[in-house]
DNA sequence: GATTAATGTAATATATATCTTACATAATGT
DNA sequence: ACATTATGTAAGATATATATTACATTAATC
């Protein structure tokens, strides 16, 4: 459940608050996802990624897991 | 909540009983999400993926929503 | 070093994704 | 026509994402 959200975040000079108010969530469940301990819904992820000017791939895509 | 699923899905050649077997979830639930119904989980969304050989941004991204 | 801003985290409540069961319809094959 | 397979859909139950409230901690600023 791992991503790369805190970075984009971060690198746009958003606060988790201020993400959190974009995306209309609250600023936990930003902390939570990027602590990987959210599973979060589709939609969410895609309004994160459109607020971060990213795609689903760059992230939450992992190409090369653990396992493989 | 458009998406791409059921493309790559019968390009692959599963069914929806097929494809939710191997993700672990219901015929149902396939179908809603095919068709626009269902706000899936990233997890799940991962899994599908990963079953179908395709990303995240190939089934679930779109470039240019209407309202842009 | 005190104050403020940003983040981590926990408990309980609420909304919603998903399951289960069931039935209906569409498509395909015999 | 009949049987079978794939899909659509609905009602009620369950699991879980998210909200709310609250407090602790860390980093930054004065």
């Amino acid at each position: 459940m791992k991503n790369r959200m805190r970075m984009y975040r971060v690198g746009v000079g958003f606060t988790q608050e201020e993400l959190a108010f974009k995306v209309d969530v609250t600023r936990q469940t930003i902390g939570l996802i990027e602590a990987g301990k959210y599973n979060p819904s589709l939609n969410l992820c895609i309004a994160i990624c459109k607020t971060l000017g990213v795609t689903l791939d760059e992230i939450f895509w992992m190409e090369d897991d653990q396992d493989v």
